[in-house]
DNA sequence: CTTGACATCGTACCCAGGTACAGGGTTGAT
DNA sequence: ATCAACCCTGTACCTGGGTACGATGTCAAG
């Protein structure tokens, strides 16, 4: 597979591609004798698990890390455990907070905004203190 | 309440203060004789409530839209009402595609590691297709 | 009635995350 | 062997979301 045909089935510009090989989000894959990269199946994943984590809220460095979690060597393991382990606290501390922000939106739906007056709850859905 | 306070509550800086009024998602507060700005207490919420939204992968300007819903004349209220519903569909999506995440980094961490040379579940924990 | 800590404004700068462009090489169908 | 449609590199630019800087104005305490 070529470059272009993993932007197009990742949904990203080839300059992206080459952005995130210099990141070294991507890590450079073989090339032809002419210097013509050559892709697996495994880079449109990558870029795509990589625009969805964004969409959360992660930031490149982040989808980075938890990339890096996929393949460890069993030596360095207990180092990545903790990695993990934070994630995952961050992860939970988002699903909470947009569960939150879910039911006050449903709230308005349902009830809350019947008189046109009534406070509504977004501002406070959010009001929780996360985890750090 | 005036600006440097409202800037140290919700923890930005006071440029931060100034631009969200400029975006128009803070809105201009009224001023004393001589031009300082008077915040209240909800200022504070405002601006809180925005930077948790930007961490979960919210733009300003859906932070804004979010904010908007707060009150609605009724008049305006079905064009909201879909607004709101799909702002829901959005923050659905998100909620899933973290728990699937949370899923893949918890697997990892108590089992599929174990041997160090197992594919690991993080790309497939992002790979379904989202709401649009 | 001055000093220090606040505020105002406008403009210019900064970083993350891309995106575009120029100038060239490759490949494959005609 | 030529032409379009691809690829390469390097560098420069753009947007979103702030942040800093400079010149000034205000207000409370001493």
């Amino acid at each position: 597979m070529q470059t272009g045909e993993v932007a197009a089935r990742a949904g990203v510009n080839i300059q992206t591609l080459r952005y995130y090989e210099r990141r070294g989000l991507l890590g450079r894959p073989p090339r032809t004798a002419s210097g013509h990269r050559r892709y697996s199946d495994d880079a449109v994943r990558i870029v795509r698990f990589v625009k969805r984590a964004q969409e959360l809220g992660f930031t490149l460095d982040e989808a980075e890390q938890l990339l890096r979690l996929r393949r460890v060597s069993a030596s360095r393991r207990a180092s990545v455990r903790a990695l993990a382990t934070a994630k995952v606290a961050d992860i939970d501390t988002k699903i909470q907070q947009l569960t939150a922000m879910r039911a006050a939106l449903d709230g308005m739906l349902s009830a809350c905004c019947g008189d046109g007056a009534l406070e509504c709850p977004i501002l406070e859905a959010l009001e929780q203190d996360g985890h750090g």
